[in-house]
DNA sequence: CCCTGAATGTTAGTCACTAACATGCGGTGG
DNA sequence: CCACCGCATGTTAGTGACTAACATTCAGGG
């Protein structure tokens, strides 16, 4: 049944695509939010009601509290940053590989655009403090357990914004390399 | 003598002057150009002339090409993230200890701002790429080159917000408490 | 068939930022 | 001493992202 919340996903679906493609035609700061909304078929009051801000028309939600706990989970014998990076590798071998069609799309436009490269890192800081808030719990210091959080972080967005832009190989060989610089496995 | 480019300057300090008193009064976003122009008893266009965004009155221009340098200077039989490491933390030995009088209440507002820290991100990219092409030329991977850069400057950033805000100790304790984390220095 | 609530539309604004063009200030050469 | 010239600054008018207050339409349930 296509009760109202079911319209509302549908437009902002369409928001989405439109935007995408908007996007890789003309570029993000060249596409302007009334051409989107138009292209939608949607006044530019409803896109802002389902998107506050234009970066998360690609950027989207991307906090994932999972990704905490596991760190917690990791012995609290190690240091920050390798338990960090220890808690992600598990985290990640247990998801199955994620759809990449639009992620890379998605990704590309995010890497040659600063702007948006920006608010992605913006939109990683709640789980930034989250892993620092694990890291806590394990002993290490409130300082460097924000340091270990932002370096794994960073390195994940950067493998990311890496992967999809030279198009080498899975999105998860691209976190490996990640984890493996962060652990110092770079021969 | 006070020639035309003297009086410039004096403007422009006096436009980053006031605007660090009405951030700190009122908040970064509270406050507008208009108002920081009116207080530096200046017009808003002036203000755009001194400083191309409202985040630099702030930020400033942080890029100093010499660390990439001395990273680049570092053995390559080490792995990327450690080689980085170790240039700026002989980088950071050669320079006497800054002057920390302006620098605590700048980065204590980015520190409470979210849009200014993605701004400061941005900031360093600069500095980031140089570094990553330093650790290049040192046999790494564009990919882990750019993975390294990326942490270390996450990390750098992590330190300097902290220091910021938790107003504890100095701020080459910071510096090297990011490159400890960094190096599994944290017992 | 109306009624209720959610989704959407309209209008009028604010704020950061830009472009094109006009003015004023100061030092320099005649 | 004055006219000139280069640079800093001012004025005006605009764009684009985003917000607030209020009006409207749409879908399903009693």
């Amino acid at each position: 049944m296509r009760n109202a919340t079911d319209r509302a996903a549908r437009t902002r679906a369409r928001l989405a695509a439109c935007a995408l493609d908007l996007f890789e035609q003309h570029g993000f700061e060249a596409t302007t939010t009334v051409q989107i909304a138009a292209a939608a078929g949607v006044s530019e009051m409803t896109l802002f009601r389902h998107f506050p801000t234009k970066d998360q028309l690609v950027t989207g939600d991307p906090y994932d509290p999972a990704i905490a706990e596991v760190v917690a989970a990791q012995p609290a014998s190690m240091p920050p940053l390798a338990r960090a990076s220890a808690g992600v590798r598990t985290a990640w071998a247990r998801l199955p590989e994620p759809e990449t069609g639009d992620v890379r799309r998605r990704v590309r436009i995010v890497a040659s655009t600063p702007s948006l490269i920006a608010a992605m890192h913006a939109g990683t800081r709640a789980t930034e403090d989250a892993i620092a808030h694990a890291l806590i719990g394990g002993g290490a210091s409130g300082r460097d357990a924000r340091i270990a959080a932002a370096a794994l972080l960073a390195a994940l967005t950067a493998a990311l914004l890496d992967w999809a832009e030279t198009d080498d190989g899975t999105l998860g060989e691209a976190i490996v390399s990640a984890l493996d610089v962060l652990d110092g496995d770079t021969p």
